[in-house]
RNA sequence: CGGGAAGUAGCGUAGUCUGGUAUCGCGCCAGCAUGGGGUGCUGGAGGUCGUGGGUUCGAAUCCCGCCUUUCCGACCA
């Protein structure tokens, strides 16, 4: 198996390869499009089962609606047509037939669709078009529904995860019959995002707000946690979103309130994609291949037995199976590889690659002292021990790493955040240093604009959780009442 | 979508300038030895040279179109 690339030397190349080389997913014949590999998926299938639950502990139930939006509804917000309609797939026809020429198939001509149909790029727009129906009274409210589901957006440069024309997410899509209900919702998911990224894929996250520039097409506030990658970029792990009322007058949703009065629904939606997939890569992983946090491994642990003889295999299967069990039953997921069809230093290899975070290895000198190896991913010890206290080990050992890998990632983080005060300082620390910047903006679309064109770094957020302290803009020297984040980003 | 680079066996590549159907490594298959960090030796299988046209007696090689990947821009979760 070929040698991933160094991180150090070439970032981009290293990631593209691990994504690969560790069966996450290939690109396939379409172009942008992706298959995620069985094992790239178990991880997605692990994100998705801890965000669920977390979604169904605040109240949201699953729905599901259509992949096809009628064109008109598109634009019926109008900056939401703005954001998306340069990035939409169309359906035009809905037949083929042969080609009379014989040229194979060919769109059937006489089967142009009334009204063209876009590939939803998001649902906000069906979604509201569908709420309006379902909405009269304040007593059909709230409305908390989420959807699992693929979308579309036709992207002119692609990458594996980060950026893939079709990509699956779920898409949380709430109604309200107050502004400050509906706040309150955005708010909470942020929340439950940042409790998913930092306990489960043990990334350290900025809570903060967009500004108007990056802000979502049709939102009136955009919240998001921000990750940063190992090479110091900046990468949104998660968006939500605090609508307003723009859906609901774009859609005519109107209910009438405890008062007799008629109102506008109030909104939310909020959504983290496959992309946490690359989120994950480049915030843990290193020149060996992936590392995965415990509580998002498919594999937590791995047993690979080192034998000669038929009896030894027998007698560490028998040791191994009785390990197996104890596992299991602690909730723990085991894989016992006694494949001999690939030799121990190359299973060794390849649940490095794969990013397992426990390898116990266990052979004819440990059966004869009662011991095994462990060995932990993250920082690649090796340890023996006694094969009586394996489990208690392997129990104690998994939150242990869990921590260690966010640890590592938080304490990259604090030491690639830079506070700076001049446009020297930012100029410098954008070009020399990588990472987030930390500096006054005097909060004009404008200066973020001129910075953007001077250094190509863009507001992540504004922190908020942000100490209020004052200062001047690091470009305009206007005055400020808080620092943002700086960052280059993906 | 604009500019650069690339596409040869499952993967990575040589050959392209100077036209004569293809090199090497990994992987795969068989056998023997090996087995506590990608094991060694021997033998073997596997190729519409991205794709469609053109030039030529003859094209991986020269010319044109298209597709895909990659890097840099513009755009974006």
């Amino acid at each position: 198996m070929a040698k991933l690339p160094k991180r150090r030397e070439d970032y981009s190349a290293w990631y593209n390869e691990l994504v690969k080389t560790a069966d996450l997913a290939e690109n396939s014949d379409v172009r942008g499009c992706m298959v995620i590999k069985p094992y790239g998926f178990s991880i997605w299938e692990k994100m998705q089962q801890e965000l669920d639950k977390r979604f169904k502990e605040t109240g949201h139930s699953n729905a599901y609606f259509p992949l096809f939006i009628p064109k008109s509804y598109l634009s019926k917000e109008a900056s939401h047509v703005e954001g998306f309609a340069k990035e939409c797939a169309v359906v035009t026809h809905y037949r083929l037939k042969n080609d009379p020429n014989g040229g194979g198939v060919i769109v059937d001509p006489d089967a142009k669709l009334e009204e063209e149909l876009i590939v939803r790029p998001t649902s906000e727009t069906i979604i509201w078009n569908t709420y309006k129906n379902w909405i009269q009274s304040y007593r059909d409210l709230p409305i908390l529904v989420n959807q699992w589901a693929n979308v579309v957006r036709w992207e002119m440069r692609t990458r594996l995860f980060l950026r893939t024309t079709e990509f699956l997410w779920q898409e949380g899509h709430t109604a309200h019959a107050t502004q400050a209900e509906a706040e309150i919702e955005a708010k909470q998911m942020l929340e439950v995002y940042a409790d998913f990224a930092e306990n489960i894929l043990a990334l350290p996250v900025i809570k903060g707000v967009k500004t108007t520039n990056e802000r979502f097409a049709g939102a009136i506030d955009t919240y998001c946690i921000e990750a940063m990658m190992q090479d110091g970029k900046a990468l949104q792990a998660g968006t939500s979103h605090f609508l307003g009322q723009n859906f609901a007058k774009a859609f005519d949703c109107k209910f009438t309130s405890k008062e007799n009065k008629i109102e506008f629904v109030w909104g939310t939606s909020w959504g983290v994609s496959t992309r946490l997939m690359g989120a994950l890569i480049m915030a843990h992983s290193d020149d060996e291949g992936l590392v995965l946090p415990p509580n998002l491994a498919p594999i937590q642990v791995v047993i690979v037995p080192i034998y000669k003889t038929e009896e030894q295999l027998n007698a560490i299967t028998e040791k191994v199976n009785i390990w197996k069990s104890e596992l299991v039953k602690k909730g723990i997921s085991v894989k016992f590889d006694s494949r001999d069809t690939q030799s121990t230093g190359w299973k060794f290899a390849e649940y490095e690659l794969k990013g397992v975070p426990v390898r116990v290895a266990i052979g004819p000198r440990d059966l004869e002292n009662n011991t095994c190896e462990v060995a932990r991913r993250d920082t690649k010890e090796k340890t023996s021990i006694s094969a009586d206290n394996l489990v208690h080990h392997i129990e104690v050992l998994l939150p242990e790493i869990q921590k260690n890998i966010f640890q590592k990632a938080f304490d990259f983080r604090k030491k690639q955040t830079h506070n700076v005060n001049t446009w020297d300082e930012f100029k410098d620390a954008i070009t020399n240093k990588i990472g987030f910047i930390s500096a006054h903006w005097d909060g004009t679309s404008e200066t973020e604009e001129k910075i953007k064109e001077a250094t190509k770094a863009t507001i992540r957020c504004i922190p908020i959780d942000n100490i209020q302290e004052t200062g001047k803009c690091v470009f305009t020297g206007n005055p400020s009442k808080e620092r943002v984040i700086f960052a280059l980003n993906y």
